[in-house]
DNA sequence: CCATAACCGAGACGGTACGTCTGGTCTTCAA
DNA sequence: TTGAAGACCAGACGTACCGTCTCGGTTATGG
């Protein structure tokens, strides 16, 4: 029985257009602009929405990004980890597509509008790890190879993709050029 | 003569006192607010100067914090690595240090801060490195066990270090609670 | 169904309380600091306002004083032009009003500071003859001297009375001390 | 050669060069940007000049602007009073001289300029007068009038200048359009 | 079939900080 | 000692957003 239901309070629904219109929106300005030069004016004059309407529902520019962060609509186009049976070449294979992510014009400043943007803000913080799919993805192919016995059995899992992710991180903060081995040597660093 | 010293331009010279009350100013207004509640005209009231004299030698805020970065105003008690000869436990130590760092009151957002001071501008990303000793102290000591057999000998010191530092650095962007074997973990993830 | 009521514009409407705190704040200001001194920043403090409630309504300074102008808060209390028959008389009086009124303390600058209005502004121009009831009062009276026979039927009246006005202002920017008969000489080099 | 001179006190002596280069600096720029939109540091660019150097000799814009008014330097051609003997038409003419004179292109703000300055300072409101040569001028045409026997022997002929001057000003900041019997109308408010 | 209640757009409001500009003072160097 | 150069403090400029609020208008229940 949904006793959830209850009385449902009278008066207009919330717009759905709206939201949506607000979430998109973000994701189109957080592409070009970056996190930190979006603002909720911005926001509202590209979605075609009054603040208002922005501030009764998300309680900050934060809570605006996670939301369009958790329906996917910053980062369209992620790479999956490859599943070739061989852990370290599927790590340096999804580590490459990320660098090449990172290296195409017009998405220089993704990591670092990102882990902005996880730093103003709990929530993206722990989000991202989901959105990302790191958490999911990486780490049951990590635990799949610990099965295999191709890693030690008390590999701690989580740290390690936190430092494989970290490193990545670090690395595109840097700004350093495009190595050709950086995605060989960074995996090499962690698999060794 | 050293007519190295070339013709000295006419004009009053840079204050030494309005330089260094800037780069202090900026120490102690980073600690107590954070990197993104930094203002201008906040360090131009603290440090007692002109708002004018800092749009005069700085270009951005992130310029201001970049120098008293390397100017060691920003984290003034660092933890050192300590030197045992057991790599592996100098690492869980050093770690811990940082974690213990960060976990006291009012070093809460630190980490954050450097992290978006480090996004916003590619000076602070690269000095970041430097400035924290994480290059030249940590990388000393893993050359050196590597030197000593204790690790492998092929392995990216630059990319072991980014990995290490990278973990801990999200670690702190998921404001985890403070786990006692987080340091130890760590460390095992890449020491396996 | 009031058709005439046309498409009124949503949104919340102009304060009328914000709107009328700035213009007496400009005429309380301008009152004690004169125009040059007078800055957008010190009336929207004087007033309790915000800078951009200010730039929101008025394009500049002078726009702010041509409308404390017209809404009379900068020259509460204005001399009449007496009527007693006699015109030479009544201009004279009334000439002798105004070289009080300047002269009275705190009102130094007055006179300097409606005309260094007046040279910035096309609109204080303009509205100064109208708001300073010049035109309406004095003109009416002259054109009735000349209905009277008082004075010649081709009278330029309006020119009348800037050349009358004029010598006021060119005598009150020479800060000549204040002669007696300073008022009657200057109605009888109009009046021979 | 003069003993008189005494001693001759030792250092450099003041730069005639400088001072001039200040003053024809002041001048140009006056024309070009209106006597508001002067500014010291402009004067000092423009005459190749430093600030101090400026500040050392005068103690403000408008003592600047004074100086250049009597070295001539602000108003190079300036109409003068003929003489014919109809000291009308000879009003009527300088007054249409005036009026054609501001009426030119980049003249728009001259008188403007002229009365801004002179209700900054003092000084400028006295000389002005006197570099315009209306009293020099001016007032002599109409004291020889009076003598004549063309105008009554009792007339104020300072009042009776600065009605015409001010009628003029007050006609110029009201930026009426250039009436062509504007002059002779004037001139006939007071000569009737 | 209203009345109520919550939605929506628009946009005004008091604020904070921005980065620029000018003013007036000062210090340094060269002549 | 002067003039040129230019750093310094001070503070106003006009702009951009912030987060809150008040409007007039639009749905959707529920009495």
């Amino acid at each position: 029985m949904p006793a959830s239901a209850g009385v449902r309070r009278r008066g207009a629904v919330r717009s759905e257009e709206a939201r949506l219109a607000v979430l998109e929106a973000t994701g189109r300005l957080f592409a070009t602009q970056g996190y930190d030069h979006l603002t909720i004016e911005g926001i509202a004059a590209e979605a075609g929405v009054s603040k208002q309407t922005i501030y009764r529902w998300w309680s900050s520019k934060s809570a605006v990004v996670a939301d369009a962060l958790i329906e996917d609509l910053l980062l369209p186009d992620r790479p999956v980890v490859p599943d070739t049976g061989d852990i370290r070449a599927d790590l340096i294979a999804w580590m490459q597509d990320l660098l090449d992510l990172v290296a195409q014009p017009g998405n220089d400043g993704l990591v670092r509008s990102l882990v902005a943007a996880a730093c103003e803000s709990t929530d993206i913080g722990i989000r991202l790890n989901d959105a990302l799919g790191i958490t999911a993805t990486v780490s049951a192919r990590i635990e799949a190879a610990v099965a295999a016995g191709q890693l030690p059995a008390d590999l701690p899992v989580i740290e390690f993709v936190r430092a494989l992710v970290g490193g990545f991180v670090l690395h595109s903060l840097e700004r350093s050029e495009p190595a050709p081995e950086a995605a060989e040597r960074l995996v090499r660093a962690l698999l060794h």
